[in-house]
DNA sequence: GTGGTCTAGACCACT
DNA sequence: GTGGTCTAGACCACT
């Protein structure tokens, strides 16, 4: 499904976090679809199942899948993800990486044409 | 000069390189313009000379200060701000921030308008 | 492992430095394979665990290890040493080196034959 | 003459020690020929005389220039130069650089015709 | 047990 | 007075 990267320095359980959300969010885990459980993604990474239930958890709470017991885990349908304190959060980060680009002189179409893509690119994929 | 927020779960000189990157950003603190003696801020924020230097180390590594010995620091003048490596690493990071918002169906305009007003901002800042 | 020499006015970490690289390019430490830890070289040198964390933080951001919290630093594999930056600036002290080497009338075959007896023994080392 | 850089951590003594090296090494300054004196580069760079004075001393140690009372500082002549201590100190410099080319796979062609060029422009500065 | 952070404090080189 | 090095030692997060 993915791989770890050791030669990052964050935890395993962020880099699983941010792979687990990549899928989500490109589209390639659908809304209330199953993802990998907890024995079988540590099985294929060969890590500790616990730091694969400690990045479910985090998922779970920042709203992008829920658990149902003894059935699993699965995306949360798009409707739901509607968590405005992670909203605000993300929106503040981009104003500091927008600061920073600024400062270095970036072109700001460069960057809008980008949000461009990526926002078409999104389009495409709720269509599937 | 700023103050640390000991409920912060980031280790105290990345918040310290946070708030002198949002310094030179903004323009408060100009190119060449001397920033504080790292005992200087040491004192004024009562924590350990050692986290200061840190901190200021990482900053000339992103290019944003440099130090001269028994001169000081200084902000970095804008044209040498070119750092390649650091421009990729926040471009990425900038894609994942806008998918992630894209996916919560931030419409895009919302986005573009915020770049447009931080761009004029730091241009004006420019101009001072 | 190697040992360090007082009598050097080069930094501790400087030492240390030099010397992993040394074993690595040598092929004394093959890639992937685990270097001492922090705490185990500090205790075989009698000097502070910090010496070396400071000396391996290094070598990190030069490309030649990599550290993995709570597993250990290991040597990077060959392939991921393309560090642009830390090459342009091997060629430029080349240049320096040579260009003084010439001013003293070094016969510049000596160099060449230099070279191709160095480039032979790490092919060699590569086929072990 | 030159300027020094105050983002280069290494001391202004050294930076100095360095430009003329690289002037006489370049046929710049040619054998017996005068090199500013103390006062003069010391009022040219806006430093602190002692710091041009020092880095004249470590010049004069390495067989570079010749101090006469009273009359300045002049180049050796290149007859003088063969110090066999600095001659050694190099070639172990150029074994460790060309270990580490190696290392990273830098093709050995590129070293060598680098050197090639090197010499050439020494033997033209020579015939000037 | 591992690397990473931080404090307290000494001492050095350089200007 | 400045940044840089180093020690001694505590404590943390992660596996």
């Amino acid at each position: 499904m993915f791989q770890l990267d050791y030669m990052d320095h964050s935890p395993l359980y962020e880099q699983i976090k941010e792979k687990i959300k990549a899928l989500i969010i490109s589209g390639v885990l659908k809304p209330d679809e199953k993802v990998p459980s907890v024995r079988e993604l540590a099985q294929s990474l060969t890590i500790n199942p616990n730091t694969i239930h400690k990045a479910y958890k985090e998922l779970e709470l920042e709203g992008y899948i829920y658990s149902v017991r003894a059935k699993g885990s699965f995306v949360t349908p798009i409707y739901n993800k509607i968590n405005q304190a992670r909203k605000d959060n993300l929106l503040l980060e981009l104003e500091k990486l927008v600061s920073e680009l600024a400062y270095m002189n970036i072109p700001k179409e460069q960057l809008i044409s980008r949000i461009e893509e990526l926002y078409e690119r999104g389009r495409q994929k709720n269509n599937d």
